[in-house]
DNA sequence: ATATTATTGTGAATTTAGTCACGACTTCCA
DNA sequence: TGGAAGTCGTGACTAAATTCACAATAATAT
């Protein structure tokens, strides 16, 4: 028997990359994106600062993470920095997602275009609605959540957009197919292998969290706002 | 001129509380909701652990920023656990939310009944199309997005779930009504007043982040996955 | 009764993330 | 050309969160 111990990120590449840094960076290639789209040449840390809602020495110190992108006294040039997030990012290679799931939650991801920007794609679709089966929603087809099985054709990628009472079923046949990361909008906690990966958005959870920190945190109240 | 500073929590009562550990307590909440209803007694850190994915240390330690809620050698009662978070989150006073756009995503929410277990409740919808304007969704009311000013009527909280090009506008017309939190689910990032919190869940962000992670933190393998 | 086992609560250590503040370098203007 | 203004990159610091590890105690079994 073999035994392969393996910490987060040891053993890669980039591994120096803090993940706190990681979770940022999807988003600051979309402001970019959006920047060269408007023509803009250049970029400082201030300005991003205030488009992405992130201080600007922590963005200096992220992008500081993969080496000195920026010119002193200058910013750094939009361009550029696009092009080396682009390939950080893999955005060159696709990669093939599918959704389980078909309701209004699993809908709204299918109308979203994430081609525009970046390489994921929503490959395939499941449910177990017939009215639904057989259909497409923004090009995506739609196949009967039976034909999981036959249709899954390697995805190592999935989102969760199923009842809650469905989850473990579902989960533990994604599991057999060899799934490497699971998108989970459902309130159930999954359990999986070690080696998959699972992220949870639970959107009441966010909202009860709202409204926990409006009660108890208050914020700062400063001249500006008068 | 007055200048007010309070720095987060700096004043308040909960103010102990790390706001990691706050982010958890709904999801404590929940799931002991679950074994009360499944009729169970008592639970240990160790089993909440493995349903809530949390580390069990960091259960206790979580916990213990209340004092002492557990027994040595025992673990938790359930009942007694349940009603202390009750207080602590505030479930005996409702919060009303407003939902702003009712598209696919928008749809999800208001489906979604947030009143069964716990104190949240969606008290009415705006949305630009006529089709959708007078109908009920969930027992929720769908009103014309120009009635906005007219019927928030002091609500809070708003959940945005509209597109992205309509986010400044509605967001500058939600902040004149005095809206205290937002749970934007736009890709843009809002511009508002200080002592407004305003949390972002960016769907295409976690999408691409899950997918970094995948190709870049590789996760162990151990004996157990054989 | 007593021993054995289970489990908390927490001090201390560690890890991770965020911020300050400034030297070095660039650009731009007069 | 020289000086002022702007901005990065980063060492040092601070803060926040997590984890270790164990004494104290309760429950249970014999």
């Amino acid at each position: 028997m073999i035994i392969v111990w393996m910490k987060e990120g040891i053993t890669m590449d980039q591994n120096k990359i803090p993940q706190a840094t990681a979770k940022r960076l999807p988003l600051y290639y979309r402001f970019l994106n959006n920047l060269n789209q408007q023509g803009k040449k250049r970029v400082s840390s201030k300005e991003l600062s205030e488009a992405v809602k992130v201080d600007s020495a922590t963005i200096r110190r992220d992008f500081s993470y993969f080496g000195a992108l920026g010119k002193k006294g200058y910013g750094y040039n939009v361009e550029y920095l696009l092009g080396f997030f682009r390939k950080t990012l893999d955005q060159d290679e696709t990669t093939e997602v599918a959704l389980i799931g078909v309701g209004n939650l699993g809908t709204a991801f299918l109308h979203y275009n994430f081609m525009k920007n970046n390489n994921i794609q929503i490959q395939m679709a499941f449910d177990a609605d017939p009215e639904k089966v057989g259909t497409d929603i923004g090009d995506v087809p739609i196949y009967h959540i039976d034909e999981l099985e036959e249709k899954l054709n390697g995805i190592k990628v999935a989102i969760l957009t199923i009842p809650a009472h469905e989850t473990d079923q579902v989960t533990d046949r994604l599991v057999e197919q060899g799934i490497d990361g699971i998108l989970n909008f459902t309130p159930a906690r999954i359990t999986v292998p070690n080696h998959i990966r699972v992220h949870h958005i639970d959107l009441a959870v966010e909202l009860q969290a709202l409204v926990y920190f409006l009660k108890h945190y208050p914020l700062q109240v400063d001249q500006a706002d008068k």
